[in-house]
DNA sequence: CCTCATCTTGAGAGCGTTCACAATATGCCT
DNA sequence: AGGCATATTGTGAACGCTCTCAAGATGAGG
């Protein structure tokens, strides 16, 4: 192995006959550097193969080119069975990156124990080491009051994911209860006159709006609460599993099933199954999330398309612009999609 | 917002009484240094609250205390119906993270596209200015010899998951012959004479001692090479279900199909269902990946569970011990699980 | 052609660590 | 008690960049 040599601005600014902080100027876009000194620099950071060191910039300027993300420790695959599941990261990823690469910029993600004492030291230290430009909080750590209170004590700037209420914040989030809307409409418009739903955790934010439009949308259909009956699946199979069973023994079962996320949408789909209740012949299954995955369930999931990349995304840019001095603090949407695959028809009779 | 105060190690070795070299040693673990005195250090660490700045350490020292890690950028969820799919980031995450924490390292993911001309430059540029300690490989970038090739001149260690033949790396990998092995003669112990095997593409490493075991546990079942029809799917779902469909035209149709990711499982689901095929009943079958999402399939999926986790936590761990001056080059072992689920039972008749 | 404002460039310090090495303290042996 | 090896601690430089501020070049207006 041989010890490859590093190019530093100092060998480009001789090459080019110029200073460190001319060719720093130019690598950095900054104003004031003659266009012809310009060309001249990019030529040699070229064919130098320069690539700015990122520690250096770092201690140097204030700029770390890094953004943060925490994620839920709990929600890896470890626990996808019995809880939630992490299977979004591949998206968030993707998102993240396309807008961070291009202003070279990289995203570090940490898994963090949420609802912990050791969450917050657990934070802090990886903010004190790696000392980002910004910092991401997907769910539930974004609507831990606690945890956003001490990033806006540090002055680091920070978008929530999902989360939309007050707050120095950069916010990005969908229309949950647009979405509930359209899909309970969808449902209300094929003849379903029972629906229900498998919610997430109460104190969920999205979980809330979404269950609050659910009613407003049956109710404006002119149907009784009793309608719409909602179990507290909490986004865990078994739990939906349960309480689903429950639903369906009940003099008048729904025939339409909202499932707050995939892994419910799958419970339904097992739980049907197991009763001998064809999909979508005598139930139909819609799910809030539509991970990958659930597109090649059988039958195919009728879903509303989280817009996790693009939301990640938008977040990364605000984060980006906001180091680089602008104001890019506030609320922003990113459009669902409402996927109509197999799980949906009228209902029987 | 107000400005965070930023702890140094000066302010700690002031207040300790000691010098910048000593605290130094002490959070380094190093040698030398009384008892009494890293006592006191540790104290004032933890009170005032001090966490080394990870720039200014690879300034001073040669550490980065980061890795890298590459992967497809191909295989996202943007692909995931056409192509492939990222789904074991999550996995990955959390078995690199889990090893890295412990040794405050820490994670950067990088997507990039395979067999593109832009693939070296893009990672030329990431670990120019990075500079991480580390380099993780992960399919199909493991394979590709002009980038390892490159990875090795420019001395930075490097890990490839999935692959293990010799050159100057860390290797980690599962056992794929023994698992086909497994597999194969769990069908054949159950009944079945006729077996396809939906394979993975044929530059692809671990697919081709799959095949190569496949071959073998059939043949030493005193089969002939037509029991085992090997179709090429290529990871694909489209081109799995096209080549099922032609394999269970066939005069004899396979009664079980191994399928050599996820994907192609669901496949065979769906074209099962397609074809009025009960599953397990008149078709088994087997995936050889094992992504979280599969266990709520319907039927769930008997599979061959890839350790993921496991083997980018060892690479991890072996980069870590390189950074560190410990020989940890070499090739490493880490076990699958095969989970029997719902999917596979005797065949028909 | 001079003056002043503005554009362009450069010099030196500083960021927070670790490195190499020098200085001092300690312990053991005779 | 003297002398030497070893354990412990401290000092100054270096890492590669950007910052601040000063110096020099350029151009417009009188």
């Amino acid at each position: 192995m041989q010890k490859p040599k590093k190019v530093t601005i100092e060998d480009v600014a001789t090459a080019a006959g110029v200073s460190r902080q001319t060719v720093s100027r130019v690598i950095n876009n900054g104003p004031n550097v003659k266009p012809a000194v310009r060309q001249r620099v990019e030529a040699m950071v070229e064919k130098l193969g320069y690539v700015p060191n990122l520690s250096a910039r770092r201690m140097g300027g204030g700029r770390s080119y890094l953004i943060l993300s925490i994620n839920d420790r709990a929600r890896t695959f470890e626990n996808w069975t019995s809880g939630r599941g992490n299977d979004w990261v591949d998206q968030m990823l993707y998102g993240g990156m396309s807008e961070c690469e291009r202003h070279n910029y990289h995203i570090v993600l940490e898994l963090i124990d949420t609802d912990t004492d050791t969450a917050i030291p657990q934070i802090s230290r990886a903010i004190g080491s790696l000392r980002p430009d910004g910092v991401i909080l997907t769910p539930p750590h974004c609507d831990n009051g606690e945890l956003t209170d001490w990033l806006d004590r540090q002055g680091i700037p920070c978008a929530r994911v999902g989360h939309s209420e007050g707050g120095h914040f950069v916010d990005v989030f969908m229309d949950d209860a647009g979405a509930m809307r359209e899909v309970t409409r969808h449902l209300l418009d094929l003849g379903h006159r029972h629906i229900g739903f498998l919610t997430g955790p109460l104190s969920y934010g999205p979980s809330q709006r979404r269950r609050a439009a659910f009613r407003e949308a049956l109710a404006e259909a002119g149907l009784p609460e009793t309608a719409g009956p909602i179990g507290a699946g909490n986004f865990y199979f078994d739990m939906a599993v349960e309480v689903l069973e429950q639903m369906l023994d009940t003099p008048s079962p729904p025939t339409a099933i909202i499932a707050d996320n995939d892994k419910m949408a799958f419970a339904a789909l097992h739980v049907a199954a197991g009763r001998g209740l064809k999909v979508p012949d005598d139930l139909s299954v819609i799910s809030f999330e539509d991970t990958p995955g659930v597109r090649f369930s059988v039958p195919p999931l009728t879903a509303i398309r989280q817009p996790t990349a693009a939301m990640i995304g938008k977040a990364c840019a605000q984060l980006i612009a906001i180091s680089k001095g602008e104001d890019g603090f506030g609320a922003f949407e990113a459009p669902y999609e409402f996927v109509v695959r197999s799980t949906t028809q009228m209902p029987h009779g």
